[in-house]
DNA sequence: ATGAAAGGTGAACCATGTTTCAACTTTGTT
DNA sequence: AACAAAGTTGAAACATGGTTCACCTTTCAT
C-alpha cells in the first residue's frame, strides 16, 4: 500500500475534495488503484473493483475522477512524486557523488520491492499518460545530470559527464530494479549496488597492467596442468 | 513495415497456414498489427482495424489466431527475434569486446529509429504476454552476458563481469535508445555511442592523476581572475 | 476437369465494464 | 436547530469491440 501521503496536485477544481471525508475518501481510492492497475494492469482493472477494495459505491468514483483515464494520470503523478522523494534523505548523507549513486540505487532497489506496482503503472503510463511518462523520466534524468555535474565540479567525475551518461545511468538502475527488485525478490541488493557502483566508477575494463608481463593468474585462460 | 521475414514459430497446428495464399495473408496481418498495436497500444487497437489495413476481412483474423492475445504474442517473439538478428553481424566484425558493444548500441540505435513500434510492443507484453516479456530480456542479458564473459576470457574485460554488469548495460542501451532513438531522433548518435562506450570502458571517475600536484586546469573550480 | 481442402467474408451476437443520474445521507456553518 | 453544500449510492443506460458462424471463392493434387 502507497504510504498515506496528500495526494498530488491538489489545485482547487470541481473534484477536489472540500471536506476531511472527501480527502479520506479519495486517498483510499487511489491507493485501492495502484493495487488494481498494479495487479491488473490498466484495461484489466476495473472501476467497480477500485472502489470495491476501496469500500466505496461505484458511483462514488465519479465525484473525484472523471474517468478511469484521470484517476490513472492521478496515480501516475503521485508514484513518481514518491520515487523521487524517496531517494532525496540518501543522497544528502552521501560522502561524495559516486557514493550518492550508489545510496540511490540501493534505495531505489529497496523501493521496488516495497512497491511492485511502480513499475507497471509506470510503463503502462507511455500509453495512458503519454506526458506523464515522458515527464517522469525527463525529470528523472536532469536530477541525474544535475548530480553528475556536481560530481564533476567537485572533481571526483569527469568533467565532461552529460545527458547520455544520466540516462544511460538511469536505465541501468531501472533495469537492475526490475531484475533483482522486482523479479528476483531475495538477490543480495549490496552485491548488486557494489557491482553496479564499480561499473560506474571504473568502466569494465581490464585496467592497464604491462599486460604481457604479469597475466596476475586468477581468472584468465591457464595451461593445462 | 516489417521486413517480410518468416512469419516466427511455424509449428504445424490448425491455424498455421498451408498454401502460399495463405503465408502471404498471415504475414499481411502480422505487419498490419505491428503498425496497428505500436500506433495506438493493445487495447486501442481494433482487430477490424488490423484486418482493415491487412486488406482482408475480419473473419479471416480467426483462420490465423485464435484471439487478439495470441496475434500479440506472436507478434513479440518476430519483434524479439528480430532485434536479435539485427546486432549479429555488427558483432562479428568488431574488433574486440568493448568494440562489439559500441556496434550492439549503435545498430540498436538505428534499428529503434527505424522500428518505433518496438518499444511500444515489447513494454506493453508485459501486460498482455508476461512470459514473452521475460523472455525476451531474459535471453538479451545472457547474450550480453555471454559476450562480456568472452571479453573477459580474452583479457580485455575484468574477470569478474557477469549477470548484474549485463543487466545494467542492457537498462543503459534500452534507455538510450528510448532517448535518442524513439525521442529525438536526429540526435548524432555516434556521439551517444561514443560517450556510453566511454562510460562502460573507464567508468565515470576522473582519472587519479596526483590531484593535488596538477589540478588540469580545465572545467575544474579556477580562482577568479 | 473436378472435388475436397484451404481460405475468405461480414453481419450479428454477446460480454464487459464505463458512465450517468436522481434519490438519499452526512457534514459543517450560521 | 436548520439549511446548504458535499458526499454517497447502485441500478440501468450505453458504447465498444471481440468472437462466431454459415456461406462463398480460390487453390491444388489427382
Amino acid at each position: 500500500m502507497l504510504d498515506s501521503a496528500q495526494p498530488v496536485a491538489p489545485e482547487a477544481d470541481s473534484k477536489t475534495p472540500r471536506t476531511e471525508r472527501g480527502r479520506r475518501t479519495l486517498r483510499k481510492l487511489l491507493d485501492a488503484a495502484a493495487i488494481e492497475f498494479g495487479e491488473r494492469g490498466f484495461h484489466e482493472a476495473s472501476i467497480s473493483a477500485i472502489t470495491r477494495r476501496a469500500g466505496t459505491a461505484l458511483g462514488s468514483f465519479y465525484t473525484y475522477f472523471d474517468s478511469k483515464d484521470a484517476i490513472f494520470r492521478a496515480l501516475v503523478a503521485d508514484m513518481s512524486a514518491q520515487v523521487r522523494d524517496h531517494a532525496g534523505p540518501a543522497i544528502e548523507t552521501a560522502p561524495g557523488a559516486l557514493a550518492a549513486e550508489r545510496a540511490v540505487l540501493t534505495t531505489f532497489l529497496g523501493f521496488a520491492r516495497q512497491h511492485r506496482e511502480i513499475y507497471r503503472i509506470i510503463n503502462e503510463a507511455e500509453f495512458i499518460d503519454p506526458e506523464g511518462f515522458r515527464k517522469h523520466y525527463d525529470t528523472a534524468a536532469r536530477r541525474i545530470a544535475d548530480r553528475l555535474r556536481k560530481g564533476a565540479h567537485q572533481g571526483e567525475l569527469r568533467s565532461d559527464v552529460g545527458e547520455v551518461e544520466a540516462w544511460a545511468l538511469m536505465g541501468m538502475n531501472v533495469f537492475l530494479g526490475l531484475r533483482y527488485g522486482i523479479w528476483e525478490r531475495d538477490a543480495a541488493l549490496d552485491a548488486v549496488a557494489s557491482a553496479a557502483n564499480r561499473l560506474l566508477a571504473e568502466g569494465l575494463a581490464q585496467p592497464a597492467q604491462d599486460s604481457k608481463l604479469k597475466p596476475s593468474g586468477l581468472d584468465v585462460i591457464k595451461p593445462k596442468p
